[in-house]
DNA sequence: CTAGGGTTAG
């Protein structure tokens, strides 16, 4: 066997995992191991990759078992893909698991270990694991990693530390569009919206970051919070004409709540008819959301019936057209939607923070 | 040729 096969053959593996089908790719390693094509660590990491971000613990498994079996030992990637893969799914207790396991058998975590594991605290908003890992990451010497640090800025911003977010955003000599775009998105996300806006005035004055849609979706929800509506459509063009980025759903529901939340409801919902792509529930949302604050019983039905179909399974969509009905005094309408939601044997959601309870 | 950070509504 020649070392280029299997370089050929690492290659296409990769593409099939970029494309999400693992699947694919575990047939072909089978196929190339007719052939007397041995997979290599980095065959099998692709794989387990893979599959740990198709959330198929069962295959992940069996790959772990089957490298051994093939004379190759799991290395760092192999146990961070797994961590990640969790993660990514939001299975975090497993994550955290893994992680352990991981050190149990003597592996040592990399950067990208790290910033896995700060996701994880991102997501559960666990800031004293967080430190914990932040002080992990300064012992083992990765602090100064710029993925690391990113993860960090987004996980205090995500536990309420905006200050310490701010200081770790500060303090880095390089950053990225990630970077910034995590520190734009902790301004915004907490009404900080004209840091916000200023940060990202910034980003497009330095050369060296090149402003993505994450950018723009970013500085829209800042606009949205602050009620700019006229910066909010001007950024909406500067997007498209000056950097051809194409706007998404999500700058689509920026912009439906920006208008909404200005009470510029049928301008809310023109948007929604004349986008170029089918909306989904957080542009319906967006309206949903606009239409319980201004009272707008019509559209509120019309956004109600497009989430059922999107989301049949959330109870909290007619939970929040049965307050638009009580917040408009309308009690005949409240009643039907108690009974309706009495036969669906429908509970409403119980409500979660974010923050966890200090 | 393998792992990592940032996503919109109530």
């Amino acid at each position: 066997m020649d070392e280029k096969d299997l370089v050929a053959l690492n290659a296409m593996v990769l593409g099939y995992v970029q494309h999400g089908l693992a699947e694919e790719g575990f047939i072909l390693v089978e196929q190339m191991q007719k052939l007397d094509i041995k997979p290599d660590v980095v065959t099998w990491n692709t794989l387990i990759s893979g599959f740990a971000q198709a959330c198929d613990e069962v295959m992940v498994s069996k790959l772990f078992e089957l490298m051994l079996m093939n004379g190759v030992e799991p290395d760092a990637f192999s146990w961070t893909s797994v961590i990640s893969g969790l993660v990514q799914n939001v299975q975090i207790e497993k994550a955290l698991d893994t992680f352990k396991q991981m050190l149990q058998h003597g592996l040592y975590p990399s950067s990208a270990t790290i910033s896995s594991l700060l996701s994880a605290c991102a997501t559960m908003a666990n800031v004293r694991l967080g430190r914990k890992v932040h002080g992990y990451a300064v012992v083992i010497g990765v602090e100064e990693d710029i993925y690391v640090r990113s993860a960090l800025v987004d996980m205090y911003a995500k536990c309420g530390f905006i200050s310490e977010a701010r200081v770790v955003f500060y303090k880095m000599p390089e950053k990225n569009t990630a970077t910034w775009n995590s520190m734009i998105f902790a301004y915004a996300n907490h009404g900080y919206c004209n840091e916000a806006i200023e940060l990202f005035n910034q980003m497009e004055k330095a050369e060296e970051n090149k402003l993505d849609h994450l950018s723009f979706t970013a500085v829209l929800t800042a606009c949205s919070h602050a009620g700019r509506i006229a910066l909010g459509h001007s950024l909406l063009l500067l997007m498209q004409e000056k950097y051809k980025i194409v706007p998404r759903l999500e700058h689509y529901a920026c912009m439906v709540d920006l208008l909404g939340r200005a009470g510029k409801l049928s301008e809310a919902y023109g948007m929604i008819k004349t986008m170029p792509v089918k909306p989904d529930l957080f542009v319906w949302g967006a309206l949903l959301g606009a239409c319980r604050n201004h009272g707008d019983i019509y559209l509120a039905e019309i956004a109600s019936r497009h989430l059922a179909e999107l989301e049949p399974q959330n109870n909290g969509n007619n939970m929040l057209l049965s307050n638009v009905y009580a917040d408009t005094q309308n009690w005949e309408n409240v009643a039907k939607f108690k009974k309706l939601m009495k036969r669906k044997k429908l509970r409403r959601f119980s409500g979660c923070s974010w923050v966890e309870a200090a």
